[in-house]
Formats: C-alpha cells, structure tokens, sequence
DNA sequence: GAAAATTTACGTGTTAACACGTATTTGAAT
DNA sequence: ATTCAAATACGTGTTAACACGTAAATTTTC
C-alpha cells in the first residue's frame, strides 16, 4: 500500500527535511523533493508522482499555481498543500483542481500521515480542523455576516484606500449612497464613532474580506 | 565542544521534528524539545540548558516572551530564535536581551549548524544575510529616514488608531501641533494629497515602523 | 403577488484630517 | 557665541468622513 510515488517541496529547510524524515520513517516511498515550486513542478513532470506534498507559500511558483498548472497539463498527481495560513479560498477551490488534501503546518504528525494515506486511497482528507474552521467561519468576524453585499463590496474598495467619491463613481452610484453604507456598517460591525473607524477596521481586517 | 546542552520549541511539528533529527544527526547534546511557549519556559527553568532554539511565534508565549522572562530571572541560557519574518526591532532588541542568535527558517541547515555552533562558543551569530537586510535598510521605506524622532513617534501613534487630539493629551502637546507633523509628514512621504493618506501610509507600513 | 430586505439617494449638520503660511522656543553642533 | 534643525503652536480655509432622518426603487423571498 505505501508504495505510492511522493515528491516533496518547500522553501524552507528545516520543514522540509522534518517532513521527508518523517515520511521516510514511516516507509512511505519518497523519490524526490524540492525547495523551491519551479524545481517542485519540473520534479512533477518528470517523475509523475502519485503525490506531491507541496507547500502553498514558495518562491516563483505557489503550491496552487503548481496544484493550477498540473490540471492544465493533464498530470495525474494528487495534490496536499500544507499550509501556515487557514485560506478558505483554497477550499473552494479544492473541487475545481487536483487538490487531494490540506494540511495546516501546526498539526501533528498523525494527521499528516492520515492525510497521505488517504489519499492514496484516492480519498480527498481535509481535516476536520479546518473543515470546522471553514464551515463555521469561525476564524471570520461574526459581524461580517451582518453586512449586505453591496456593503462588502464597498468595505472592500475602502481597504483599498479608496474614498467615496471614487468607489461611487467606480460603481455608478452616487456618492451619498456610499456614506450611507459606510454609516450603516459602522452600526452594523459595532464600531467607535470616530472619523476614520471604518477606514481602520476594514485595513486591519481586509485579510477577512 | 558539542557536549553544550541544548532545547528546541516549535509549534509546527514538523519544523520541530527537522530541526531535532538534524541536531541529533550533528551530534549535538539535544536534551529537551517542547511545542508551546509555556512548556519551553517551563523547560528552561527545569534544566537550564545553554541554548534554547526557540520559534518566535507560538501560542501563549512567544519566544521573544520567552527571552524577556529568562532575562528577568536571570536564566544564563543563550537564546536563538527561529522566525519566519525579518523584523528590525528584534535585531535591535538583541543586546538589551540574551539573544544570541536570529535565524530565518527559509535559511539552509549549515546557517543554523554555524549559528548554533558560534553561539555555543559565546559568540553571537546574526546571519550575513540578516545584517545585510537590517543594516542596509533595504527593505526599508527610504523616506522613513527623512523623519525626525517625534515625526516617528506620531506616526507609530498614528498606527494605532489614535487622533490627533488623543496623541496631544497623551504627548502633552498641542493638537495642533500634532496636525503640523502630520502635514510635514506627508510632504516628506511625497504621499497622495488624500485626507488619510497618512492613516493608509501608516497602516500599511507600521511593521517597519 | 404581497411582504421583507436591499439598494439607491438626499438634506443637514458635525468633526477630523489635511494645506499653507507664519512664528517662537529649544537643543545640539561648530 | 552663533547657527541650524527640530519641536512647538496658531490662523485660516478646504475636504472627507461620519450621524441621523427620510424615502423611493428594486430585488428577494415566501
């Protein structure tokens, strides 16, 4: 059963000989890695690997611009990210490409593994952490749910410093309109009735948006 | 010489298990290895090892905690942190504190085998690569430097949400004051004359503030 | 198809953040 | 002792961001 092809990839040197000692250690079949993604595809190419154990955060080619990349060209491998960052994104776009599993960095070893033999298994494995975590947003501001869309969409264009008058002409509407929505999320999200309160909510939270 | 007694904490384990195996393949006198801020410390106090390789970020105490409490307590263990991001206040903590080493985890093995290895002889070790990024200010905005000592301290007030009322009662000045460096501030920046222009600027930037 | 939520928009008023000029005081360098 | 940068502060004016109420048009939902 473990004698599924692995390829491993990562910037970082100390993860990345933890993650193949570790394989190593528990007889999976290891017959690359790579520190860095353009090294990690070319791996993928020319090995075709049943699995590629990629980190999502690595110079030159991210693991989804790889994960992107393989689906174009019809490669087979199975793809788990691992990962510093809970990105719902990733999820959602888990169905549309080859995406088989992720794993956040913090877990334990155990789930790893868990991971990898399920998906050689040909069973897609996303953690229950982060299942949990993604289903019941619970890492969002819960205030977030509070607002319209067209009110996130405005609270997006403020965090990208825009001022009324340009995100009202952006969306052709007038610009009293957008003070409006910016008021009424001010209510909504609970904030202080200060000046710019709105501004530096939606810049310290523009992650979340 | 590597009979030195060493303690390692990571909350990613597998950072933790690379860098573990890899001290244990170089011979090194690894005598404790902990997943949280607070079993480090605890660790520390326990067997007052003279080294600790510590993450700076890990729930509850971060190895930057960490070295302050061993500070405070007069704990002689020498301290190397391992870090994702290169943040200038650490460097320049440094003397104040008992860093003795500050090691980017994308560095290579052999970095971290001559940091450990020159701590262990009493030397601190900052990597070249640290020192040129630090002492070069590359990564840091240029105009910055055009700012005067109080210009500074306003606009890292400014960061965090404060007004130019509040950073005047809490500076014992006048508000009106403030306003004026704000406005020098902005010429200086060369930033967009937009109303908070200044609030975006030091949002955006206050890591390197 | 009626009810509810959302989007759009304005009137009117307040405050905070800026521009620009000016001016006094203070501390450090030479 | 003088010079110069920095810190302090005000006058005056503009603009952007908010509060709060009101209200019509549109869309969604049931």
């Amino acid at each position: 059963m473990k004698d599924a092809t692995i390829i491993t990839a990562d910037d970082h040197p100390l993860l990345l000989k933890g993650l193949n000692d570790f394989l190593e250690e528990k007889g999976f079949n290891l017959i690359g890695s790579a520190s860095n993604g353009q090294q990690a595809f070319d791996l993928i190419e020319e090995k075709q690997p049943d699995i590629a154990v990629l980190d999502i955060q690595m110079p030159k080619l991210s693991g989804l611009d790889i994960a992107k990349k393989c689906t174009r060209e019809g490669l087979s491998t199975k793809i788990i990210l691992i990962t510093l960052h809970k990105e719902k994104a990733l999820y959602e776009s888990a169905q549309e490409l080859n995406l088989f599993g992720y794993v956040l960095k913090e877990f334990a070893l155990e789930e790893i593994e868990s991971c990898i033999e399920s998906v050689m298994k040909g069973v897609p494995y996303f953690s229950p952490h982060i299942r949990q975590l993604m289903e019941q947003d619970s890492h969002l501001d819960p205030r977030l749910k509070m607002l319209t869309p067209s009110e996130r969409k405005i609270l997006k264009l403020i965090a990208r410093d825009m001022t009324n008058k340009e995100i009202a002409s952006k969306l052709f509407i007038s610009y009293r309109t957008v003070e409006k929505h910016r008021s009424n999320m001010i209510t909504k999200l609970n904030l202080e009735h200060k000046t710019n309160s709105l501004l530096i909510w939606a810049k310290e939270n523009h992650e979340q948006l």
